[in-house]
DNA sequence: TTGTAGGCGTTATCAT
DNA sequence: ATGATAACGCCTACAA
C-alpha cells in the first residue's frame, strides 16, 4: 500500500500553501476562482483525500456516532436490526458514520466512549442495558440517546421510544368503535416496559369508553409461537370478539389456534397484531392469506430520529429528554364491525 | 463536557516525562517499578484514558475494521445479522472495533475506505456488492475480505464462504445411505451462487452413488413460505421419499404442504432443511413439534473468521484468497431409514 | 531507565 | 485572498 498524498503535497503541486488547499477542500474562507481551479486540478491529479484521523484530531470531532447494543451472548435481537438501519440512515444523512462498540471485558463502555475521543455521541440500545453506563455519560454531559423508554433513578435520561400506550389505546378504541367489548390482550408483561405500556393503553381505552377491565381477557408473557398458541386457546374459552396480540411470533401461534378451533378471522374474531418483525409478518400474512390489521412500530424512523437527536445534542442544540414516536395503525381486513 | 487530561498533564502530576507515561500506558520499554507506581497513581487520579485519535494518527493505525453491507434500500437482510455479530466478536477478540460505513451518494465506498485512514481493513458483505469497490481495494493492496464466494473477472478476491457444495453433498449422501433414491431439492437457483452450489453438491452426491439426476425433483427459486408450499405441492406428485429444502421460509411452507396432503415426517417423507434463520427455525420446530434435521451455516463463526482473516491480512500475514467454512449437519428425527 | 525533539496531517489563528 | 506558525495528543527515534 502506497502512501496517500497529504495537503502539503497538493499545495506544492498547485503552487500554493497548505491552508489554501484546506480552504478549497472544506469550502471555507475566501479563495479566488483561479487558485481554486489550480487546487482542484492538483487534488484530482494526485487523487487526494483528506485524512480524517488528522482532521478529527485537529477539529476535536470525528463525525462518528457510537452505537452500543446490549445483548445476551452478543446477539442482537432481530427487533433491533431495523432500528440500527434507521440509525445508520439518519447518521448518514447528516454526514456521520457509525461505530459499533464491541463488548470488552477489560473496560466499561462508558469509559471507552467518553475518553477515547473516537465518537462524538452515542446511542444505547437493548434490554439489558447497563444503567451505570448511561449514568456516567449523562453526568459527564457526553451526548447520548437511549432507544426505548427508560427510567433511571436520579437522572432523566435522554431517550426516544415508541409510544406504546398511545398506540395500543388507539387500536383498542378502534375495536371498541366497531362495537367490540370483549377484547383480549395477549402478551402484556409487567416486567417488560413496552409490554406493560401496551396494557396501560388498553386500559385507558376501556376506561374512556366506560368498559370494565377484565383480567381474564389479558394474558402475560407471550413471546413465542407456542406461547401465543396456548394463550389464545385459553382466551377463546372467554369468548372474546376481538384480540390484540403483542408480537409477530405470538400472532402466528394465536392465529393458528384460532384456525384450529374452526373460527374465522374476522367473522368470528377480530385480530390486531404488532408487526415488530415486519418481514416475517408479511411472509406469514401472504402465506395464510390473512390481511392482518397491525400496529406498526416505525423502526427505521425511530432509529433515524435517535441519530438526529444525538447529533442535535452534540452540536449543542436543545433537545428534550423524553421523546416519543407515534405508532401507526395499519387498517386491514382482520377486524369486523359488530 | 470538560476536557480529558492528556499525557503531559499526567506526566506533570507524576513528576516524570510524557514518554514515561506513554511507556506505562502501553506496557512497552523499561520503566522502574517505582516510577510505574507513581505514574499509575497519577493516571488513576486524573482518570486518564489515551486519546485514540491521536494515537491512531501517530501510529497510522486505528484498530478499527470497516464493514460495508450492500443492501437494497439500506436494509440488511436478516441473514447477515448473525454474521455481523460474529464479525464483531472476532474483531473484539483481537482488540478491534467495527465501523459501519453508511451509504454516501457523494463518494464511493472504496475511496472513503482506502483514503480516509479511518479503518485498517474492511469486510464486504451482501448480494448487491459493487464489484468496482472490491477491485479498487484489491488493486491498492488494501486489506479486505469478502463474505461469500465471489468471482470477479481479472482478480482473485479474498473471500470466506460457507461450503455449500460440500454441505449439501453431505446431506444428500446421508439420505442416500438411509436408502433414499428419490430425493427432492427445493430452492436451487442458477442465479444465486449459494443456491447453485447446493445443486452442485446434490448432483455430486447422486453421481458418486450412481444415481441418475432427475430434474423433475428439483425446484428453482424458492424463497418465501408460499414458494416452498407450492414447490412441495408439485414435488409430491413425483412421489419423493425425501427432500432437502433451501431455506427456513421455504421449509415452513413446504412442511405445511406435506401436512395438508396428510403425509407425516419422517414416516412418509424425510426432510432436511437449512437453518439460515436460526431463531425462526427453532421457533417453528417447537411449534410444529418437528425435530428437523438441518444443515447449519455457522454464521457466527463465519463472521468471526472474516474478522480474523482481515486482521491477519492487515498485519501482514499470509492469507489464502479462497476460504471455505464447513457446514454442520444437525441430525434429528426428520429422516427415516428406508 | 528516563527524557528530548520531531513528526503524523489537519485546522485555527493571526498576519500580510 | 493567501500564507506562516502553532496547536491537537501521541509515538518513534535517538540521546542522556
Amino acid at each position: 500500500m502506497n502512501r496517500t498524498p497529504n495537503l502539503l503535497e497538493v499545495a506544492k503541486a498547485a503552487g500554493v500553501s497548505n491552508m489554501t488547499v484546506s480552504r478549497v477542500v472544506n469550502n471555507s474562507g475566501k479563495v479566488s476562482d483561479k487558485t481554486r481551479q489550480k487546487v482542484l486540478k492538483a487534488i484530482k491529479e494526485l487523487n487526494y483525500q483528506p485524512n480524517l484521523i488528522a482532521r478529527s484530531l485537529a477539529r476535536k470531532k470525528t463525525n462518528i456516532l457510537g452505537l452500543v447494543v446490549y445483548s445476551e451472548k452478543g446477539v442482537h435481537p432481530a427487533f433491533y436490526n431495523e432500528i440500527i438501519n434507521g440509525v445508520q440512515q439518519g447518521a448518514s444523512e447528516l454526514g456521520y458514520d457509525l461505530l459499533i462498540f464491541a463488548n470488552s471485558e477489560k473496560q466499561s463502555y462508558s469509559d471507552r466512549i467518553t475518553h477515547s475521543s473516537f465518537v462524538d455521541g452515542v446511542i444505547f440500545m437493548g434490554v439489558k442495558i447497563n444503567q451505570n453506563d448511561i449514568k456516567n455519560v449523562h453526568e459527564k454531559g457526553f451526548p447520548y440517546v437511549f432507544v426505548g423508554k427508560r427510567e433511571i433513578e436520579g437522572i432523566n435520561p435522554y431517550f426516544i421510544s415508541p409510544d406504546y400506550i398511545k398506540g395500543t389505546k388507539m387500536a383498542t378504541e378502534y375495536l371498541i368503535e366497531l362495537g367490540h367489548t370483549r377484547i383480549g390482550l395477549i402478551g402484556q408483561s409487567r416486567m417488560i416496559e413496552p409490554d406493560y405500556d401496551k396494557l396501560l393503553g388498553y386500559q385507558e381505552a376501556l376506561y374512556k369508553h366506560n368498559l370494565v377491565y377484565n383480567p381474564q381477557l389479558v394474558f402475560e408473557e407471550s413471546q413465542t409461537q407456542l406461547d401465543g398458541y396456548n394463550a389464545m386457546k385459553e382466551l377463546l374459552k372467554q369468548k372474546p370478539t376481538a384480540v390484540i396480540i403483542n408480537n409477530t411470533y405470538s400472532t402466528i401461534g394465536a392465529t393458528t389456534a384460532i384456525k384450529e378451533e374452526g373460527l374465522r378471522i374476522p367473522d368470528d374474531i377480530s385480530v390486531i397484531g404488532f408487526d415488530d418483525n415486519q418481514e416475517l409478518n408479511e411472509q406469514f400474512n401472504d402465506f395464510i392469506g390473512l390481511e392482518l390489521s397491525t400496529i406498526r412500530i416505525p423502526k427505521i424512523d425511530l432509529g433515524r430520529q435517535a441519530a438526529k437527536m444525538t447529533i442535535s445534542l452534540l452540536e449543542g442544540n436543545d433537545v428534550s429528554q423524553a421523546n416519543f414516536i407515534d405508532l401507526q395503525f395499519i387498517k386491514n381486513s382482520s377486524c369486523k364491525k359488530l
